[in-house]
DNA sequence: CATGAATGAGCTTTCATTCAT
DNA sequence: CATGAATGAAAGCTCATTCAT
C-alpha cells in the first residue's frame, strides 16, 4: 500500500499528488532548476500526463501555493480568536509554539519557504500570498496585541515592531535549520525554543526588580 | 564617443563590475534563471568577455558571495567588541540598528538574500557563508550576551533563543520589504523600527511595576 | 503524408539510424567538425531527439566504433581459421581479397577510417580498437604465418614484417582512394589488385629460375 | 639559448616558428580541435600576433603542408634517380629504409599524418599534396620498377600493385606506432624492419628451390 | 610589430511543451 | 486518460578573429 501501485486507486486525487510532488521538487531544486519530468516521476506519472492536469510548470507553482497557503494562517487565526481575549500571554506563547512547530516541520514549511524564495519573480504569487496569508496573520497578531493592551496585560507597543519580533525568530530558525543545517545547542525541541523566546518577549532581557522569571 | 566604445582601456576593475552586474541580475532573476548574457550587458560587455574573468556562472556566484560576505559580519563584530562590555543595552540597540539598516538597503542586503535563496542548492556556498558570516555573528552575539549577563544587565537567557530573537526581526523586515513590498505603517524609518524592537526586547511586553517605559 | 511525419511510430531502430547518420557525418567532417544537428537531420530527427538515445556526441562515436568494430576482424579470423592450415597460399590470397574488398567499400571502411583519424584524441577508443580489432587480426595473421611455415609452404619471416606487408597495401589503397581519389590505372577491381599484390607477396619481385609466374 | 628569449633574435623567422608550433598542435589535437591560442603560445607569441603572419587558421594548415610536403618526396626522388638504374634491388631496399625512417620520426611524419587526417575536408590540400608529393613518389616508384624490369632484375608486375606494396607497410607501421602505440616485437629498429620487408618483397614468401634467402 | 581584451557566431546540451498513438 | 518520443527555443560556454592601444 505504501508502494506506488501501477494503477492508482483514486484517479481524482491526481492533481493533489502532482502538487505534492511539485512542492517537494521545487523545495529541493528551486522552481527554475526543477524539472517537470522529476515532478512527474515523483508523482508516478509520465511527463506528458502532468500537462493533462496543469497547463504549465508555473501553473503548478501557483496551484501549489494557493492550496497550501491558507493552512498555517488559518491555524494562527483560530488560535488567536480562541484565547487572545481570555489569556493574551498564553495566546502569545501558543502562537510562538505554532510558528516554531510549523517551521520545524519540513513538510509544513516547504510551501512558505518556496514563496520566500520564488515570490520575487512571480508578482502574482506574492500578491496572493500577501493577501491570503500575510494579511490574515497580520490581522490575527494585531488583534492579539490590541486585546492584550486593552486588557492591560501588554504594553502598548508598535504593531509592526510586534509582528516582526513575533514572526522573526521563526524565520531565523527556519533559515538556520533548513539552509545552514545549524541546530540550537540546548533547546533542540522547537517547543522549548519557542517558550524561551516567548519568555524573553514577555519579560524582556533586563531583569525585573519585582519577581517573575517564567 | 560617449557611446560605450568597442574596446575599453583595460580597466582592472572589470571583475568587480561583472560581479556587481551579476549580483543585481541574480537578485532579480535568481541564479538559475539569470542569463550570463544579461549580466554581461549590464556590465557593458559581450557574453564572451565575461568568461575572460570567470570560468563559469557558478564561479561568479561564489566570487560574489566571498566578496560581499564579510562586510556586515565584520561591522557587527566590531560594534559588539567596542561597546558590549561598557554598555550592553546600547550595544543591543546599536546591533539592531545595524541589522535594520543593512536589511533596508537593497544593495547591502542583496548578497545575503541571494545566499538565503540559493545556498540550499550550493552546499559549498552554505559552508562558506556559515563559516565567514554566521559563525562570526554568532560569536559576536554570544559575546554580547555573555558580557551583559556577566555585568548583571541582562538576564541569563538561552544563547540560541537570544540570537534568533535578535536576528529574526531583521529577517522578517527583509522578507516583508523585499518580497512583499510591505512597509511598516508608522515606523517607516529603519532606525525607529529597530529602536521599537530593541525596546520590546529589553523591557518585554509585560508592563513593569518598578518604573514603566513607553 | 509521405512527408516525414512529426512523430514516427516508435521504431526501435532509432539508435542504429542515428549511428549510421553519425558515422556518415563523422566520416565527412571529422568528429570535431561534425555538428550534432547534421547527424540528427540525416537521421530524420531534430537535434534534441538525438539526446534521447545518446548522452553526448562522444558517446555516439564510442557506440559507433563498438558496433562496427568487430565485423571485419571476425571475418578475417574465421577466414584464416577455416583454410589457413589446409592451404596457406589460398588463405593469404583470400585475406588480401577480404581486406581490399573492405577497403574499397566506403560503408565498410568508414568506421576504421574514423578510428584512424580520431583515435589519437580518444585513448579509450584506441584501446577498444586495439583490443577488439587489431589484436584479433594480429592473432589471425600470426596463426596463418605459423601454419604456413609449419607446413613448409612459407619461409620463416618475421611476424611483424609479415603483418605490415599484408595489411599495409590495403591501407595505402584506402588512403589513395578515399582521401586523394586516386584509382589504379589498370587493376580497377579490388579483387584483381589484391591478387596482384598477393602474387608479389608470394613469389617476390625477383624472377625465379625454377618455374616463373606471371 | 634553448630557452625562448623574451626578444627573439630573428624576427624574420617568425612564420616558420609559427608553422612549427601549428604543426605540433594540429598533430596533437587535429585541425578542428586545435586552438590558435595554443599555437601562439607554443610559438612564444600572443594570439593576435599570429594573425600578422597568417590570415586564418586554415592558411596555417595550407602553408604548413606546402612547406613540409616536398621534403620526403624529393628525398625519394633523388634516391631513386641515383641508384635505380645501377642497382634496383639496393634502390628498393633504400627506398623502404627511407620510408620507415620517415615514418618512425614523429617530426618528419607529422605533416604527412596531418594530411592523411585532414585532407578529406580540405580538397585544395588534397590536390596540392597529390600533385607535389604523391605524383612525385609515383613517378619515382614507377621509374624504379621500369628500370628494374628493363634490366631483368624484377618481374614485370603491375605498377599500382607495386606502389601499394611498397608504400603500404610504412603506412601500417605509422598507424600502429602513432595511433595505437604498438611496436614490433623483435625488429624494433625501423631499418631492420624495412630490411625484413624488403626481403619478403624481393624474394617472396614461398621458398625458392635455387638458393637465395636475403 | 605586438598585445590581449573584446566580440559574436556557433556549438553542445537541456528541458518545457506538444502530440500521435 | 496516459504515454513517451519528438520538438525547438534557449542557455552556457568556446574560440577564430578583430582592433585599440
Amino acid at each position: 500500500m505504501t508502494r506506488t501501485p501501477r494503477h492508482r486507486r483514486r484517479p481524482e486525487a491526481r492533481p493533489e499528488e502532482i502538487l505534492t510532488a511539485a512542492l517537494a521538487t521545487f523545495a529541493e531544486q528551486g522552481f527554475a532548476a526543477a524539472r517537470v519530468e522529476d515532478i512527474a516521476r515523483r508523482a508516478g506519472l509520465s511527463k506528458g500526463a502532468v500537462y493533462l492536469y496543469f497547463p504549465s510548470k508555473e501553473a503548478m507553482l501557483n496551484a501549489l501555493v494557493e492550496q497550501s497557503a491558507g493552512a498555517l494562517a488559518r491555524t494562527v487565526e483560530q488560535h488567536v480568536a480562541q484565547i487572545a481575549a481570555a489569556d493574551p500571554e498564553a495566546a502569545l506563547r501558543g502562537l510562538l509554539r505554532i510558528l516554531f512547530a510549523a517551521v520545524s516541520s519540513p513538510e509544513v514549511s516547504a510551501a512558505p519557504r518556496l514563496v520566500l524564495t520564488e515570490a520575487h519573480r512571480f508578482p502574482e504569487l506574492a500578491n496572493f500570498y500577501r493577501e491570503h496569508v500575510l494579511d490574515v496573520m497580520r490581522r490575527a497578531m494585531g488583534a492579539l496585541l490590541a486585546a492584550a493592551v486593552e486588557a492591560g496585560v501588554f504594553r502598548d507597543v508598535d504593531t509592526d515592531a510586534f509582528m516582526r519580533i513575533i514572526a522573526g525568530p521563526g524565520l531565523a530558525q527556519m533559515a538556520l535549520t533548513t539552509i545552514f543545517d545549524l541546530k540550537p545547542d540546548r533547546l533542540t525541541d522547537p517547543g522549548d525554543l519557542a517558550d524561551a523566546i516567548a519568555d524573553i518577549l514577555l519579560y524582556g532581557l533586563k531583569p525585573r526588580l519585582e519577581s517573575a522569571n517564567t
